[in-house]
DNA sequence: CGCGAGCTTGAGGCGATTCAACTGTCGTGG
DNA sequence: CCACGACAGTTGAATCGCCTCAAGCTCGCG
């Protein structure tokens, strides 16, 4: 039987559940060789646990490690001088922080842990695909397409804040993490868990918390989505597609 | 292969406008050797022309060529189902579009000419950097690093988006642009091009074109920024910074 | 000359914000 | 056992930032 770990679950010894999360999503991308595989799976470390509110991704100074997040989430947040924060990012279960060889100003931002978090270390991994670009193509590939979908996240993101209402934004970041989460399993019938508040959504959406709140009744309300306790349940998914990238008629369909 | 005849050619032949402004563009972040200046300057393409409105990065199937704007503006657009486009980013002159060898989405993505535009194809010289790093290794490091500021624009931009207000997000833009024009030597005195009309700056900053209007005037009014005929003044440099990243009292400093 | 593209301005309305209070649920300690 | 504070969520009321609609203006250009 598959147990599924949400946030806590700190076991884990000898090919973890750590080292098959990290398969999975490298295999999301291309075929591994066993070679490749072996890698993997010689990874083998414990996993560090970090508290909630506390930032994972510390060391300004030299290339941060990269790493892997194996339970809980976090956020790339950007302080502004006047202390709004406006969140560029989630990662989830399957997600990479930190450097891997390229210095991106994205994968380097700070990383701040929002529920307790697991992570592991991949530099040994990076560390020789970029020695040995030859020996593991198929890694290398999968991390280059991981960076890729990062990007088109970050553009999605973009068009949200620019020109959504509050609504589309909100069934637009829904369904995102519908699709992330169920590419990693934790998707069960149209329900997944969503362990943020409405105050780190609001601080992703660039709206406030308290209408942040109203959109998230009003869903609840019209039988479109419920959030309950953390977790997400979509009840209408065609309705909410539809409201995610058409225009906003703030409620179709429900009269006339 | 085929090279076009050099009928055409107004005034500067040979060592053109174009490539002296690639190797400005590339120097900015680190030193080339002799080779690599070579590599450039033999680029000596002629600018192809692309009139305003028109797409530049066309060829959606297979990876665009890499290419370099050297006169006019363009950007790059996303076009949602109903119709609105939102402005991911602004190329100027010196800023590149197409793929570098990474398939990045963001590189990838469409451009459209604003105004007239002028670009020439780097293609060769991205190949021959791609084929024998070791002999062009200050290129490499340009273009990672070009690739690099492109990345904190677009994190820039999303702050922007997702938690100024309509002031503070033109002010944050004119400075980028500002910086951005000062690098490749177009600010005088505090003055610089820049030929967006009102709807584009609309769409780039997530606003109305009726309430960017009414931001340009203010700015006017209150001997902050002029903004008249494509070509934008800077008249109080400080308050304009200090209003980019801080809360927005409206009008501070006035009263009192 | 008339046309269209871009800019300007007014009026009215809605969406989102802020301030503020209140509820429910925890975990802690008296 | 209940009191307590901390925290997340909920709700109301008033306000304002920004949007839409709708004119009118000013150019440059065919």
């Amino acid at each position: 039987m598959l147990k599924v770990m949400y946030t806590g679950d700190p076991r884990g010894s000898g090919r973890s559940l750590s080292t098959e999360l990290l398969l999975h999503r490298l295999r999301k991308a291309t075929v591994l060789s066993p070679i490749e595989v072996e890698l993997v799976l010689s990874l083998g470390e414990q996993p560090k646990q970090h508290a909630a509110g506390t930032s994972i991704c510390p060391q300004e100074d030299g290339s941060p490690h990269p790493r892997l997040v194996v339970g809980g989430w976090a956020c790339r947040p950007r302080i502004l001088p006047d202390g709004r924060r406006q969140i560029l990012s989630v990662l989830i279960p399957g997600d990479l922080m930190g450097d891997r060889g390229e210095r991106r100003p994205f994968a380097l931002n700070p990383v701040v842990a929002l529920t307790p978090v697991r992570t592991i270390s991949i530099a040994r991994m990076v560390q020789a695909v970029r020695l040995n670009p030859h020996d593991y193509p198929g890694i290398a590939r999968a991390l280059a397409a991981i960076d890729r979908t990062e990007e088109m996240a970050l553009l999605d993101h973009i068009v949200r804040l620019g020109c959504q209402s509050a609504r589309q934004r909100m069934s637009h970041l829904l369904l995102e993490l519908h699709q992330r989460l169920a590419s990693i399993g934790f998707v069960h019938n149209g329900s997944f868990p969503m362990p943020l508040t409405q105050d780190t959504l609001a601080e992703l959406l660039g709206l406030s918390l308290v209408h942040v709140n109203r959109i998230v009744s009003q869903f609840r309300r019209e039988n479109l989505v419920s959030i309950r306790g953390g977790v997400v349940t979509i009840d209408d998914f065609a309705r909410l597609a539809l409201l995610a990238d058409r225009a906003d008629p703030t409620r179709d369909a429900a009269s006339s």
